[in-house]
DNA sequence: ACGCGAATAAAACAAATGTTTTATTCTGTC
DNA sequence: GACAGAATAAAACATTTGTTTTATTCGCGT
């Protein structure tokens, strides 16, 4: 994700926006501190970005581009829906997790953990351009093992459980670590065993939820 | 959760630190911005409050008194340990969600959310008080349901999946609604609802966990 | 070697912000 | 009614920040 310390000045300007971003926020930050941190002038920051923003939106836009392209989401279209259902699980969390993704929260994942919390206006071209597909995908594998077509309710909630247990992974340093200590997930093996439990959790949801569907729901 | 506007000075000013905090975070929150919607001097703020960073705390206190007083975790400890499950997720969705409690995004469960991603040093001392006893609740109610003792390591990663369907539905508006676009949750109804998908969803998912136990797992 | 534009560097600006200082008003007590 | 201390108000301060302006340097085609 990050490239060799010398590069042309942009590139350093890039790479060090990302890692300040993602540690103060785009209002904390400051461009001295980058421009510090890339060696560069807090001149040449507003000469090749224009402003702090169009210097965050690229920040933006090279993450999720990075990210998708190392990990898409689309793996094994002809597999059945719960193959699919864990590369898309699996890709998902390598893509924000892995070391050779976004990293999690102490990489450039932290940012974009901001950015669902409350977008900027610079997200709102990412998400119709990069989220907005991975929403149909995996409405599609659910729609196939809930047996339902895709504008069905219970399949929205069903996405957000899955999408729930996936992303609360990625919070889970800076508060869960301190309840629950243990060594942050970046191994490969880690995270194949955590998408294969997110899987197989979400699989017996969903299976229980298909089961519950013509009985009435509660308690 | 906020009170009428006339009231003593320090209140007033807590009443309008806590949106403004909560909407702008700690950083970008200005003392004159919270002076002026308190209809206060900003003086005032230091006077009663030391500084930025003790209103800032006396906020957070706040909040998670009175989120908690409201909504306790523990109820019905001796009913069976599906039943304590329901009620385990439905007070921590009323209280983060319900308009009585933090009332998501909208209220200071904004606010509850950064402090999740990125901590401040404020918040330490609130998770030793309210957040960590959850934990414990949780986990005895975990340990019963997956017949298995406090300390196996799928114990966590099933609290995670419970409690990681739970908030990321209160993260929902941002980003989410942007995607499935509906009306905020908040009517009471909407939140039975909510509680009892993310009760019968992760009932599935121990149940497959637990049947999957002496079987080696993968796909 | 020259010159032109891109790129970098340094300094200057104006606005905003947390905090402190200094005055003024309010409140209860003798 | 007067006074001491709490409470509020207004102004001043020192820093910081995004941005702009002005100089200087670098790359290179002729």
């Amino acid at each position: 994700m990050t490239e060799h310390p010398p590069a042309t000045t942009p590139e350093r300007i890039l790479a060090a926006a990302g890692e300040i971003f993602g540690q103060d926020g785009f209002k904390a930050a400051t461009i001295r501190r980058i421009a510090h941190a890339a060696k560069a002038n807090v001149a040449s920051i507003h000469y090749h970005f224009g402003d702090k923003e169009g210097l965050y939106a690229a920040v933006l836009e090279n993450f999720f581009q990075a990210g998708f392209s190392r990990f898409p989401a689309d793996a094994g279209l002809d597999a059945t829906p719960e193959e699919r259902l864990l590369a898309f699980v699996r890709s998902l969390l390598y893509r924000v997790l892995s070391r050779e993704g976004w990293g999690g929260m102490a990489g450039p994942g932290r940012l974009i953990a901001r950015e669902f919390l409350e977008p900027t206006p610079s997200f709102k071209p990412i998400i119709e351009k990069y989220i907005k597909p991975q929403k149909d995908i995996l409405t599609a594998i659910l729609s196939e093992l809930l047996g339902c077509d895709a504008q069905d309710e219970i399949l929205a909630s069903c996405a957000l459980s899955v999408i729930g247990q996936c992303l609360y992974s990625a919070l889970r340093p800076p508060v869960v670590q301190r309840l629950a200590p243990r060594q942050a997930v970046q191994a490969e093996d880690d995270l194949d065993r955590l998408a294969a439990f997110v899987w197989q959790f979400s699989l017996g949801g969903i299976g229980r939820i298909r089961a519950n569907r013509s009985i009435p729901a509660g308690g």
